[in-house]
DNA sequence: AGGCGTTATGCACAATGATATATAACGATC
DNA sequence: GATCGTTATATATCATTGTGCATAACGCCT
């Protein structure tokens, strides 16, 4: 489930997709809950789920984009690092400008587009 | 495994995905080839699979992108339309803009990648 | 008439992806 | 010290996706 109608966009390392929308919604989630768990109920995405993009994204860079820590005050926590922070920045810039730059296209191709047909909701 | 090392771009319907790098590279050898089993081939995809693949482009749409007909000479055969043709180019050129309006950015973020590990390869 | 390659479709199975559940370690707070 | 919510991880189960046959219809060609 994409949250950006028109368009995805996916950055691709060698051998898998090292960002997307998921990856960067949990990101940012996690920025602000400073918890990959609270991140993933919000994106009602399984813990477990949650942690292995995050591990994924940690490995697949230099350095981690996610550092946690387990108990404490709160029981635990994450925090994006700057380099996460960054990145996630440089994402969200890149959605928007490759979105402005296929904007004229997108419309048409939009045009031919069959109007959607009702879908069903989980019940 | 998309093909466009860099970025991965996809057009989304509302329900679904209209056209992304797996039904582009498709459609572009349905129209090269003249047949879906050939192009299925190519591509390593069940026949099965490709033959969803247009039949889902050809009812999102207004109109169908790929034309059959069975029994005749070869015998059958799948054409792209001008339609699909237009998408198709349309896409293409979508994914150049964006790749390129991106660029600068993506440089930078893939500065940021680890190096790809080695990986097995279907044996 | 018979053979051939293709479209079109169904169904069983395998592979993959995601969830659910359980458990342990952790450290501030009460 | 007991509690709490979190990270971290393993295992089992469910859901989704894709593949692999199997089959039928089709129309040109020899």
């Amino acid at each position: 489930m994409p949250r950006y109608p028109g368009l995805t966009l996916r950055i691709l390392a060698p051998g898998a997709a090292a960002m997307g929308p998921g990856k960067a919604d949990l990101l940012e989630r996690i920025a602000r809950t400073g918890s990959i768990s609270a991140a993933a109920r919000e994106m009602d995405m399984s813990y477990r789920r949650a942690w292995q993009l995050v591990e994924s994204m940690n490995t697949a860079f230099t350095g981690p984009l996610v550092t946690t820590a387990t108990g404490g005050k709160r029981g635990g926590g994450a925090e994006v690092t700057p380099l996460g922070l960054d990145l996630l920045a440089r994402f969200r810039k890149m959605e928007l400008s490759a979105s402005k730059a296929i904007a004229a296209d997108l419309k048409r191709f939009s045009a031919r587009l069959r109007p959607a047909r009702a879908k069903r909701r989980k019940p």
